[in-house]
DNA sequence: AAATCTACCAACCGCGCACTT
DNA sequence: CAAGTGCGCGGTTGGTAGATT
């Protein structure tokens, strides 16, 4: 289908903006919030195109972005996240609060990308270029690389319900109290907490595993296996919690300190106490996560960290116990996503990586 | 001092998706 | 269902400042 220009091209400025027009922006947005991009140039007095006032707003001049240099942490999680998205600068700035994504992929092309290639690892794959890394390292490529693509799949499946659930609370919050700076599609509101539903999303997941190495897909669908729908935040009918229940306790013997969050005490809990119980029980959904390791940075980079990483993600140990390594599969597959988990939503600095 | 190179980053462009008509 | 519209995303460009020759 043909498209038609976002706007009218002629007599539009482009190029830098100035401190007038800026001015300008913030001082309508702040007044009337965007609206609608395409109407607001117009309205704000300014000679520009909905599409650029919109991107000076998202990059520069909303109040909540953080300028100035990277920490080490940023960077590394930028190389994780990347590690495992690829170029989805908008869903890694999710997980880098106060950055845009444009930023994050300027620092990424101007300086971790040239940094991973002269350290020998292909920035693209994540992986050493012809056997430059120590060969620990490059003999547990292939379950990384296998790891890897898993991770990749269920990280998307998150950031799908990391995305409604930004969508619903906007519907929300639009609804009920009218918001003037509304629309940071890049960067959630501080006061949502994406932690309450992603932990359902993989939850639900988890219920379908088979094992770390299965190729399944999870398209969302498992929500009709959720305590509550994604759909409606925290609605559960009785029949739907009755049968969630059921198959909680089929889980129970073997998922024992695995906790699930009952109807009564998700409504006991406005959305901040969900977010801080929910922060108080991560330690029991996934116990042991504070010692997971330096993260997939250094599981990359360094073989000895392949070796943790690799026991906490539920790799035997190369079939040398294969009757404790059957016995401990659950555990493992357990231990598998709790790695990832922690990983993508830990709060706590990683360790600096030896080759960082 | 001037010319050239390099690094950086703000901004632009085109595409695709979701929603509306 | 198709067309139109708005918006967000990712790739790319172009201007500028600093470094080097």
């Amino acid at each position: 289908m043909g498209r038609s220009p976002c706007c009218e091209k002629i007599g539009l400025k482009k190029g830098p903006w100035t401190p007038e027009e800026d001015q300008k922006l913030l001082a309508y947005i702040e007044e009337h919030g965007h609206g609608s991009w395409r109407a607001l140039p117009s309205k704000a007095g300014l000679q520009r195109c909905g599409k650029s006032c919109r991107l000076r707003w998202t990059n520069y001049l909303r109040p909540d972005i953080k300028r100035g240099k990277f920490s080490l942490q940023e960077e590394q999680t930028i190389i994780q996240l990347h590690a495992l998205l690829g170029n989805r600068w908008s869903a890694i700035a999710t997980h880098l609060p106060k950055r845009t994504d444009n930023e994050i992929k300027n620092y990424w092309n101007t300086h971790l990308k040239k940094r991973l290639a002269k350290m020998g690892i292909d920035p693209v794959t994540h992986k050493a270029i012809n056997g430059t890394l120590n060969s620990t390292a490059g003999d547990k490529s292939a379950k990384v690389t296998a790891s890897l693509s898993h991770m990749a799949q269920w990280e998307s499946a998150r950031l799908e319900a990391e995305a409604r659930l930004a969508r619903e609370s906007k519907m929300r919050i639009a609804a009920s109290t009218p918001s003037k700076l509304h629309g940071h599609s890049n960067n959630p509101p501080a006061s949502t907490s994406p932690c309450f539903e992603v932990l359902i999303a993989w939850q639900s997941a988890k219920i379908d595993l088979e094992s770390p190495t299965s190729t399944l897909t999870f398209t969302g669908s498992n929500a009709s296996m959720m305590p509550f729908s994604m759909t409606t935040g925290l609605e559960l009918s009785e029949s739907n919690s009755h049968a969630w229940q059921q198959r909680n306790d089929e889980l129970e013997g073997e998922e024992s300190e695995w906790k699930f969050i009952s109807k009564q005490q998700l409504q006991g809990l406005d959305s901040k106490e969900t977010e801080e119980h929910f922060i108080d029980c991560e330690e029991s959904w996934f116990p042991g996560t504070s010692n997971i390791g330096p993260g997939f940075t250094g599981m990359l980079l360094d073989g000895s960290n392949v070796h943790d990483t690799s026991e906490c993600w539920g790799e035997s140990n190369n079939g040398q116990d294969e009757q404790r390594s059957q016995a401990s599969g659950d555990a493992e597959n357990k231990n598998y996503w709790n790695g990832i988990f922690s990983m993508v939503n830990s709060e706590q600095p990683p360790q600096p990586s030896p080759l960082l």
